[in-house]
DNA sequence: TATGAAACACACTGAGT
DNA sequence: ACTCAGTGTGTTTCATA
């Protein structure tokens, strides 16, 4: 049984779940939601945190109204010995947000966000030094980022 | 002048590059780092909030500490008239934590997280009832999710 | 749109079970 | 590992500029 089962009782999956609602909940309200006192639930997640379980909090700003409205996909196929660069090049340009390394004959897939669309032929160029790029618009999100089920295991 | 140009004076550059870097930074030393009094800083957190600057709050757990090691992209290029019925496949399958609809010829990028590989050929021959796929395994994320750059304008 | 003071809620510690 | 109670800090409202 992994550090991680141990730490995801009943009470802890109660929290999680809590905190994935409301992310800025009080120690205090995720308390009263999850039937213990404020010590003991703020102790649990020091402990959730320190255990990895969680990551890290964010806040989440709207790129649109920092002035980038166009979000694209690029996939970038690398020239022999090239990679280290890409990653270099993708790490140095901001508008990069992600870029995440991947199976298959595209071995970078990376986000990047415009002000407009004539950003797009020098951004492109870049990686063209050192590989392919194959380069989606984003529409729409049919499903926007969310959260995993929690296992929901039945113990603790 | 859109609205979000108002929002976005050196002041609220300011607490939003310190929330960006302390999310969970309480009102009070977000005040103090802005040079703002309490109540002025919590004034410009809700502005901000309501215009739609700020979206949203998130805490962050670790997929693997839930169970789920492996995370797959997978590009779907429907069969005519499927679309529709993609998303809400998508939509219906936890494992999905996020689907993107692009342009180009695979219409959607979705993310998958799987307990195991064995997962994988279930979770396929769902979509391909409606398309074809291609799958790539995600190895490692030379840029880690990040901020865009604020605009670091300097009126206001 | 900002501030300062006051009321209230919360965080955190330590002692006890 | 939890609870309870006490103390200090943070949050929020209101009056005022």
């Amino acid at each position: 049984m992994t550090i991680s089962k141990l730490l995801l009782d009943s009470r802890n999956q109660k929290l999680l779940a809590a905190l994935l609602k409301t992310p800025r909940a009080s120690v205090t309200d995720l308390a009263r939601r999850v039937g213990l006192s404020a010590p003991a639930t703020r102790e649990r997640l020091v402990r959730l945190e320190e255990a990895g379980v969680i990551k890290g909090w964010r806040v989440e700003l709207d790129p649109k109204a920092l002035g980038y409205p166009i979000s694209i996909l690029v996939r970038v196929r690398p020239m022999p010995g090239q990679l280290p660069k890409i990653i270099k090049l993708a790490q140095s340009i901001p508008q990069v947000t992600e870029c995440h390394r991947i199976t298959g004959e595209d071995c970078f897939l990376m986000r990047l966000h415009l002000r407009s669309l004539d950003e797009l032929d020098g951004l492109l160029d870049k990686f063209l030094v050192y590989g392919q790029t194959t380069t989606s618009i984003l529409q729409s999100s049919p499903v926007p980022p969310r959260a995993l089920p929690l296992p929901n295991q039945s113990t603790g």
